[in-house]
DNA sequence: TCCAAACAATTGTCTGGACAACTATTGTCG
DNA sequence: CGACAATAGTTGTCCAGACAATTGTTTGGA
């Protein structure tokens, strides 16, 4: 038990300031939050950003969504989107055509093989969720929600896009 | 502009429960706010969790810490914490010691220019944290850091530990 | 004493994220 | 109509994150 860290807190304040705190707060309830959801979508052998595409593509099934948007639209920043796009590819979850009007865009849309793994995370996804945030009161989900989104509100591009 | 996606959003509710809505807003805050960071730490040449763990050795200093209560106070989990630690001392900014009375441990100490390095980019990063949550009210960081700390507190293995 | 378990960290290996450079296609303006 | 800019993705390359297997060290019995 050597160097076991029982001392008195060093006097100094842990945080330069209240931003700092508050990010950090938020990158650390992140990492923890995450871990369930990373185990869960590990279970179906996805990320969670290869997940959350199929859940936007399955918003607009069976209509398509150029790859470009579909990025944008993506919770995470992604620009390794075309092989983000290649995995689901190659595992038949969706598919691209080039349309023959534009032969620069690449149109991705989720296949009925998509639809059907979907489906089958739900249950567990909804019940991971629970075990997430579960015990946390709805009246302080949506404050918590409508906080982030005033901390975020700034650095949105075009709003309506995620949201 | 072939498919701008203008069209009225469907019926369907976007997400799926109110604690999936809060992860989301979670993780895309997290994302936005990261950027920031992120640019700022590049151009010392470090990451986000390379900084924290010479943070949290200045603080410390200058006595050392163990590396896996180190690890263990880092915001992120760190699985690749040796390899984090390689990389600071090869920049001579942490020192390494292994302690004649007990050889399995490994001592880190931060170095009067790991001092110097944070001490250079305390200044741009308390802009950095003005520009990524400057235009919240002091009163609105406090409750969202408080709801932060209720959300993940089931999943603080020893709350103690990170603060 | 000597072996097995516990501890502390390191290494191997794979995958995903990030940025920049590049290709292919279309639009536009002199 | 022909070059140049803009658009839409793709590819090369490097680095960080994750997990499992392994090494070296100490301790606690049989």
């Amino acid at each position: 038990m050597a160097a076991t860290p029982t001392k008195p807190q060093k006097a100094t304040r842990r945080f330069d300031s209240p931003q700092q705190e508050a990010y950090l707060a938020l990158w650390r309830t992140y990492d923890r939050l995450r871990m369930f959801e990373d185990e869960l979508f590990a279970r179906f052998n996805l990320t969670a950003q290869q997940y959350n595409a199929l859940r936007l593509l399955r918003a607009e099934h069976p209509e398509p969504l150029p790859t470009l948007v579909l990025a944008e639209r993506l919770v995470s920043r992604a620009p390794d989107i075309t092989r983000l796009v290649d995995k689901l590819e190659e595992r038949r979850l969706i598919t691209r055509t080039r349309p023959p009007e534009n032969r620069r865009s690449v149109l991705v849309a989720i296949t009925e093989a998509g639809v059907a793994l979907i489906d089958e995370i739900a249950g567990p996804l909804r019940a991971c969720h629970a075990k997430q945030l579960g015990h946390v009161p709805a009246t302080d989900l949506v404050k918590l929600i409508a906080l982030l989104k005033a901390a975020r509100a700034p650095h949105e591009t075009d709003e309506s896009v995620w949201r």
